[in-house]
DNA sequence: GCCGTTTTCGGCCCGACTGTTTTCAGTCG
């Protein structure tokens, strides 16, 4: 069994500890635990082999038997026992907003309740009430929280969040009281799909935000409404979450509420470490609890709360602790790439496939975005469902690309299209022949019909890498966030093939893709495999993808340096060359 | 269940809001 199954059964094991009534810190050590095995550099088996694991932090003797027991039998009898001891339901009953694991237990334990259906009838018949804890609101706040769940998903693209996030922060930024304010939470930290959207204030008169806050127009309902918080549930059904501070305690509460959870847990462990005391009022020279202004270290910004900390500024992306503090400490934390540097898109549509615009448009709206250039890459013939490109058509739309070109070189207009295609990787084979692929600026290799066997598709995505005229793989996975799982295939394997193939790999920047993932970046950049940040642009707003994608490469550690799509024209070109070159 | 320069027991990050209580437990982030 993988590491990531293992760390998902080790996740169970902890939500069913708690709905056992466990200690909470037993509960804990399993999540610690999954934590740990997710962001393991070696090889799991081989830590297994070499009888290894206990000597990892956060992994004791019982984790380690039972990681082991998991890693080379795929089965853990413990795991087994403790889920058939605890009903299904009970878990989806965990996701009603409200109810936590102490109440699920005790209508289960009290009532007999097994099912969310079950309970929402108890409710309804008042019989929640009778139980110790329990009351009327409870029973109106459940019923409530199981019509929500009913009506809105619980998880929402960045995409989705930064469009309604924006415009109420336009209005914060704007409001007579407020003296500084920002998002925080995941969407600061720009996760690719976020919970809820979080906003921080500093404000002498908390009051006036709070309510400006919780009248908007557009939302909802208002969930929580107290003299420093608010919680409202916007459009869509994504909550908005409103903490006001004092501004001198703002950079500590913008620090605390970015997260995440894991980077906080070791800034307070750091602070402990010094004999100081960190949260979100400030960073104390005292290791009891205290909000003492006369204690309080002067910090103005985040940037001083790092550097009380030891620690160089980390940037809100790279706050996942994955290695942000040994490169903080180390002064080693690298200058992220910032969407502004990228010069255009590798990887996109126009109207001869699936895409929206012509080519003129096309060059028109990018040249007039301050792009350098933007390659065409339609799809290849086996797309048929997307109107794909045959030899015949492919060759009227270089032609087509040099005449747009022509006029804007004509127009004195540095901008210039590239010709290209999204070739399809067939079952044996690319869709096009190696002297058409050729003739072409950019190659886009992209697997859209899949197998189920990881071996099959690995093998195809590997090929292509090997195939000299492919500059680059698209979206390596094939996954659609929230909509559709990746299809299986060694991503490590088909990194090490662009590594030897001097193959770039895609982040495609679309919302719903982001695909490479964050969390693979920095051992693709360690292997030497150059990342292109690609819209996929089927329309000319999709430009914007280019600021989201770059969110996501900033989350894993990217450089300017490490995106090809950073060149300037004739760089570029030198660098489409290279791999042809060396054939 | 994990951990240890206070080392084999006794801690483990911490605070706001809500509802049910009347001083606090549960939930959430």
């Amino acid at each position: 069994m993988q590491k990531d199954e293992i760390a998902d059964i080790l996740k169970e094991i902890g939500v069913f500890l708690e709905l056992k009534g466990e200690n909470p810190f037993k509960t804990r050590a399993y999540q610690n635990g999954a934590r740990t095995l997710e962001s393991l550099t070696e090889p799991l088996a081989k830590l297994v082999e070499e009888e290894r694991l206990g000597d990892i932090k956060g992994i004791g003797k019982a984790l380690a038997e039972k990681i082991t027991e998991l890693a080379t039998t795929g089965r853990l009898a413990y795991y087994d026992e403790l889920k058939a001891s605890i009903p299904d339901g009970l878990i989806a009953m965990l996701n009603i907003p409200g109810l936590g694991p102490k109440k699920v237990k005790a209508v289960y334990n009290k009532l007999g309740i097994e099912t969310v259906e079950v309970l929402e009838q108890a409710c309804k018949d008042s019989k929640l009430a009778e139980l110790p804890g329990f009351g009327k609101k409870t029973e109106s706040k459940i019923l409530e929280g199981i019509e929500f769940r009913r009506n809105y998903a619980s998880h929402h693209h960045v995409s989705a969040a930064l469009n309604l996030a924006e415009p109420i922060l336009e209005q914060l930024r704007a409001h007579p009281d407020v003296i500084r304010c920002s998002t925080a939470g995941s969407l600061r930290r720009h996760k690719e799909i976020v919970r809820d959207i979080d906003f921080l204030v500093s404000s002498k008169n908390p009051e006036s935000i709070i309510g400006f806050f919780t009248d908007q127009a557009g939302i909802l309902s208002v969930s929580a409404k107290g003299d420093t918080k608010a919680s409202v549930i916007l459009e869509g059904g994504i909550q908005g979450d409103l903490r006001v501070v004092s501004d001198t305690e703002y950079p500590f509460a913008q620090a605390y509420f970015t997260g995440s959870k894991e980077h906080n847990i070791a800034m307070r462990q750091r602070a402990i470490a010094r004999g100081l005391r960190l949260n979100e009022y400030g960073l104390f020279k005292s290791t009891e609890e205290t909000r003492d202004p006369k204690l309080r270290l002067d910090c103005k910004t985040e940037e001083d709360i790092f550097a009380a900390l030891d620690l160089a500024y980390i940037p809100p992306e790279l706050r996942e602790d994955k290695g942000e503090f040994d490169a903080g400490e180390a002064g080693k934390i690298p200058r992220l790439i910032e969407w502004t540097n990228l010069k255009g898109s590798l990887h996109n549509h126009s109207n001869w496939s699936d895409g929206a615009e012509s080519l003129e448009e096309i060059a028109d709206h990018m040249s007039g975005l301050g792009c350098g250039y933007w390659a065409i890459t339609d799809h290849s013939r086996a797309s048929f469902q997307a109107n794909g490109l045959d030899e015949a058509r492919l060759r009227k739309q270089i032609a087509e690309v040099a005449r747009v070109n022509q006029q804007l070189e004509a127009d004195g207009n540095p901008f210039r299209l590239l010709s290209g295609i999204e070739v399809d990787i067939l079952k044996t084979k690319l869709d096009f022949d190696d002297s058409l692929l050729a003739e072409l600026d950019v190659v886009v290799a992209s697997l859209h019909v899949a197998g189920s066997s990881e071996a099959d598709n690995t093998g195809r995505l590997i090929a292509a890498a090997e195939n000299p005229n492919v500059h680059m793989l698209g979206h390596l996975t094939g996954r659609l966030l929230l909509r559709r799982e990746a299809y299986p295939v060694n991503q490590h394997a088909v990194i090490d093939a662009c590594a030897a193939t001097g193959t770039w790999l895609e982040l495609n920047a679309n919302p719903y893709r982001f695909d490479l993932d964050w969390r693979l970046w920095q051992h693709a950049k360690a292997k030497g495999v150059k990342c292109v940040i690609n819209t996929d642009a089927h329309r000319n707003e999709h430009a914007g993808f280019l600021r989201l994608g770059t969110g996501i490469a900033r989350k894993g550690w990217l450089t300017a340096n490490d995106v090809i799509n950073t060149l300037p024209l004739p760089k570029l070109l030198k660098e489409l060359g290279k791999k042809r070159n060396k054939k």
